[in-house]
DNA sequence: CTAATCACAGAAAGCTGACG
DNA sequence: CGTCAGCTTTCTGTGATTAG
């Protein structure tokens, strides 16, 4: 589904009036006639219409960001998909406040970016990187990888943001990203690595071993890719869950 | 027109779950 | 191991809509 399919960005319609519009045909804004609700929401309607398919055109993925609820950010995802980043780091722990960022891979479509601390990682490069996507992906990112930047770079994300888990549950997935990977048959040539195993990798790279930084990489890239995997699946599946057509 | 109904929005509270 | 956003549920207030 896709964003011109969404009436719920409207103030004064929630899903329910939504899914009432669509059950009565009008399954995307082009076939939105007034005489479908009453009169104040169709003023309402139409002119959110008006300005969204301006922004649209524009490819302003921003505007939809405050739009959309947080929850239905996915149904961003098929507009932008080619203009999506994916994002995955690694660090040296769990607590903000006493670990530091090591990795930072970010995957759009046919270009895969990984910034290593200490090497290439800096705020600049990667508020650029942030910048030229349109959506945003990630995997818990809400409550992990994005506060955690925000923390050490002072970044700013303001695109819409799609984090994977909050779909991924609500479609009876959870278990974590490995687990869920597996459930859905996303392959992996070679075995998984743990958190703890990412943290012990980045220390023996700092007592020297380029071996095990190359590891660590070729890990978070191989995430990063799988994430976008992952969305495709999960996209779909919410799509036919959520999105009714009238026969 | 009025009254009854409906749906959205916002607030409060509780809880789940995942990241390295 | 530390952490809490966002989901869910429940309730209430407020308009909008519709039936009469």
């Amino acid at each position: 589904m896709r964003i011109e399919n969404s009436f719920i960005p409207v103030t004064g319609v929630g899903e329910r009036t939504e899914r009432s519009l669509w059950e009565a045909g009008v399954t995307r804004w082009e076939s939105f006639a007034p005489s479908a609700v009453g009169a104040k929401q169709a003023e309402n309607i139409e002119s959110f219409i008006a300005e969204a398919s301006e922004r649209l055109d524009d490819g302003d993925a921003r505007f939809f960001r405050e739009r959309f609820p947080s929850g239905s950010h996915w149904r961003c995802y098929e507009n932008f998909r080619e203009e999506t980043c994916f994002l995955d780091i690694e660090t040296t722990g769990l607590d903000q406040r006493r670990h530091d960022v090591t990795v930072v891979g970010t995957h759009s479509p046919g270009d895969t970016e990984v910034f290593v601390a200490g090497r290439d990682l800096t705020a600049e490069r990667l508020q650029r990187r942030l910048d030229d996507a349109k959506l945003l992906v990630t995997f818990n990112g809400k409550r992990f990888d994005v506060p955690f930047l925000e923390s050490a770079f002072d970044v700013d994300v303001d695109v819409p943001h799609v984090d994977l888990m909050y779909p991924c549950r609500r479609l009876g997935l959870t278990g974590g990203l490995k687990a869920i990977e597996r459930e859905t048959g996303i392959e992996r040539d070679r075995q998984d690595l743990s958190g703890e195993d990412a943290v012990r990798l980045w220390r023996e790279y700092e007592r020297g071993d380029e071996g095990a930084l190359e590891t660590l990489v070729s890990y978070n890239r191989d995430d990063t890719e799988n994430l976008r995997l992952l969305a495709d699946h999960v996209t779909d599946l919410l799509d036919s869950d959520v999105f009714v057509s009238p026969e």
